[in-house]
DNA sequence: CCAACTTCCGCCGAAGATCGAACAAAGCCT
DNA sequence: AGGCTTTGTTCGATCTTCGGCGGAAGTTGG
């Protein structure tokens, strides 16, 4: 056994989180001497965790040296895979991003397929930033279904046709793997990025179909089987006639979600497929699809108002592909929502169109990567190995 | 400053949740060396919190020295205040109730008169205990209305006039007072007594009104104003006819809740105001009333299904003055659930009735107060005090 | 019944970790 | 220039933890 540990994990968590950035703040806010500070961040230092910076400003005695994370050495990647589409983003410890790509790509091929894809653009990715493979220390996954997130693998995903079941983390070798839901990641992204203030966060993806991300005191809620913010499914009242393919009827999904808004608009004898199809026409300044996109926003903040009055969040970010045109969906919701919620859970409540928009889901598969390297407990096991 | 700390909070914690009782368990859990680990014990057998009890079992050697709470010398309580009751509970610090009240009181009488009866039922339960008040450590109060838990001040709660803002904890002194939502406590007793094991519940409160307790991660999730749980006023479809005392219409509360159905029941010529009443009639056998009680579960169980999808909890307690019926509310409610929620999310789901019933409120307003006092910095500052 | 074995637990020296004080460094202020 | 303030390091004292040893208190097997 060795000695005592010597927790340098939680020092390193508040530089990280940005709460500190000198030793003497590290002092301040742990309640431990000066020395012990300096020691467990030489130790950090030593291991390539932590970087001194020139000094800082003066506040009428010895400037301070400023710590941050130490941003080379280190690689992380956030992968967002979609039904359609691959996007991977090359990050350092900071969460900064040093590299990325899209490309198309059916996920339905399967995951030998899908996966060796991923594994050559992470190394396209690390040439071009320069790094070796052996500096990417973990992966997050967000992909369209749920998983089980604590073995990596999809858990009967509707659209992912032979991914059922498959150890996705094994794939890889050499390199943790994390894999979970998009609307998760994104979720994760949108807060840490543009929100990682509030304690509650909602994050609603508004695409082909509609799911919801939770993040609960700052961490995201998963549920008993993993299957937490599945929303799509919710029922709305005064649309019983429509059909959703989960085999029930007037799910939210069925009547506001990007294909159903674009089967109505095919119903009136507009060309749209996709919810990207929905999206052209709004900006092309349809009235028609703009009607329609208002009015599935109302149905979504009819389902939103249940959940402020349940979960209270303090933001309700709205991303997926149809909050490019999110000044019309936001109106439905907010109408809707500050009309049917109860005015203590309003009060401080906002809802906003997402901040990271397309790179909400990579940014967040990212972080979760790298907060899973940098918990304190794996801090301990690297700092004391 | 004092040296250093030694979290012996650490190893009370695991001996409080039942983890380990004896020496050995608490070494091979926290990994500590056997030595270390009987120097912190005997700190906490010194400062009265833990106690040994004789030899346990030998499994094939020396008998190992249970450990457990040392349930002499402190003393917690547990307060339900409702519209028109008061039930006190002094436990010992393993939870277990050592003396309890009821008596009819009116919360409208305002803090002063309201505090004064609960400071002195206090007294007398201390006295048929045969403690001294010094050994009341914390008080949990559990009350009807919305409360800003940090401070211990209801925040315009609708049914308890003169308590608005007022600090509550300030009325007693010498002692920690904690203050919440009734319906949160109740959940808090019913996981803590009945469903340690489960990470994600709901307690649905079903009685004049309806409300809800959320346990996330085994923790009350409180919303960002405290305001979560509110389900009582989300919309249910088909009944835009009920107006609700908030303003707005086809509120679940005013279509399901235990006054509600009271009225219905008026309307059709039987006497009832009141759940109680309607609680009555169905143990009467009236058919009426026991058609509205399961079509009330029908209308919460719809609600209950699009809040399953949300957060996926593991179980649903259904408590309240309504649940004395609970086969019948059940059965609506399941149906429903099971119908409209998904199945990855309803497959380990359980639906049951309390198991502590008239007692979830004052056990968990006690469990508040218990956990508050053992909580590692707590008892890591009376340690090293 | 006794010896060997297992498990539990206290004692104690050694190894770390932490503290606090003293000191050096580096800027600001007068 | 000299004092003041804040930062950071060094160092001995103190505290915590570790791990080995031996005694305690059972079980198992002959």
């Amino acid at each position: 056994m060795t000695p005592q540990p010597g927790s340098a994990g939680d020092v390193l968590t508040l530089i990280s989180a940005g709460s500190a950035t000198t030793r003497s703040d590290l002092a301040r806010l742990t309640g431990l001497a000066r020395s012990t500070i300096s020691q467990r961040v030489d130790a950090l230092i030593e291991r390539g965790l932590v970087e001194e910076t020139e000094s800082g400003e003066s506040t009428g005695g010895r400037p301070p040296r400023q710590l941050r994370l130490h941003t080379e050495d280190h690689a992380f990647a956030g992968v967002d895979l979609g039904a359609t589409h691959c996007r991977v983003a090359l990050m350092d410890i900071s969460g900064d991003v040093l590299a990325e790509c899209e490309d198309s790509m059916l996920i339905g091929e399967g995951p030998e397929k899908v996966l060796a894809h991923v594994d050559q653009r992470l190394d396209r990715l690390l040439g071009t930033a320069g790094r070796p493979r052996s500096a990417l220390r973990a992966v997050g996954i967000g992909v369209p279904g749920p998983v089980e997130f604590a073995t990596g693998r999809p858990n009967n995903p509707p659209i992912m046709p032979g991914w059922n079941d498959y150890p996705v983390p094994d794939y890889f070798d050499g390199v943790e793997v994390l894999v979970d839901n998009d609307v998760n990641v994104m979720a994760l992204g949108e807060h840490r990025n543009s929100f990682a203030d509030a304690a509650h966060l909602l994050f609603v993806k508004v695409g082909t179909g509609i799911g919801c991300g939770i993040v609960a005191q700052g961490r995201l809620h998963r549920g008993a089987q993993g299957s937490a913010g599945d929303i799509g499914h919710i029922r709305v009242s005064g649309h019983e006639d429509a059909g959703c393919r989960c085999g029930n009827s007037a799910c939210l999904e069925a009547v506001a979600g990007g294909a159903a808004i674009a089967r109505r608009l095919t119903e009136l004898g507009l060309a749209a497929e996709t919810g990207a199809d929905v999206v052209a026409l709004v900006q092309a300044g349809n009235t028609q699809a703009l009607r329609l996109v208002r009015e599935a926003g109302r149905l979504i903040g009819e389902v939103l108002a249940s959940l402020v009055n349940f979960f209270n969040p303090e933001v309700i970010v709205i991303g997926g592909a149809l909050s490019r045109v999110h000044e019309h969906l936001l109106a439905g919701i907010r109408e809707t929502v500050y009309r049917r919620s109860l005015p203590l859970a309003t009060h401080h409540l906002s809802i906003t169109p997402s901040r990271t928009g397309i790179n909400a889901a990579v940014l967040g598969a990212g972080m979760l990567a790298i907060e899973h390297y940098l918990s304190p407990d794996n801090i301990n096991r690297i700092v004391n190995a």
